[in-house]
DNA sequence: GGGTTGACCTGTG
DNA sequence: ACACAGGCCAACC
């Protein structure tokens, strides 16, 4: 095993993490802990926030559905890229209650969206 | 090779 | 609800 296929494997991934992230519907958000398990990889949560730093300006995935397990933004209050997130969030309908986003209301779960309500979204 | 870092998570008080 | 500690893990130096 050289350092080419460690390599390899670290784009696959990266690879994998974006092709989940895609998929998060609108007006929905996903924790990095999530989006790690669906890539299948558990305790991930560290390694998809490396990904998405390492986004690549041509991938056009929804990065800012993205929060972490408190439903906060996980930038810096106040800062350009907290900012930014949060705006767009809130263009989808996504609501921010004292910096944070109800997971119970706007949380992305996969099976009950396909099966039920596979083109609604929280409106309030 | 080993210490540091960070777009994280969970339990505990 | 909030802060803190400990755990986690790959990338980086």
């Amino acid at each position: 095993m050289s350092s080419k296929s460690r390599s390899r494997t670290a784009a696959a991934i990266d690879q994998r993490i974006y092709a989940v992230v895609a998929k998060i519907p609108r007006g929905r958000v996903a924790t990095y802990g999530w989006i790690a398990e669906r890539a299948k990889l558990p305790r991930g949560a560290r390694r998809v926030g490396r990904a998405l730093g390492a986004l690549p300006a041509s991938k056009r995935i929804p990065w800012h559905r993205v929060i972490n397990a408190q439903g906060r933004i996980s930038f810096p209050e106040g800062s350009a890229h907290w900012s930014e997130q949060r705006q767009r969030l809130l263009t989808e309908g996504i609501v921010l209650k004292n910096g944070r986003v109800s997971l119970k209301q706007f949380g992305w779960h996969e099976s009950l969206d396909e099966l039920l309500w596979r083109d609604s979204f929280p409106t309030s």
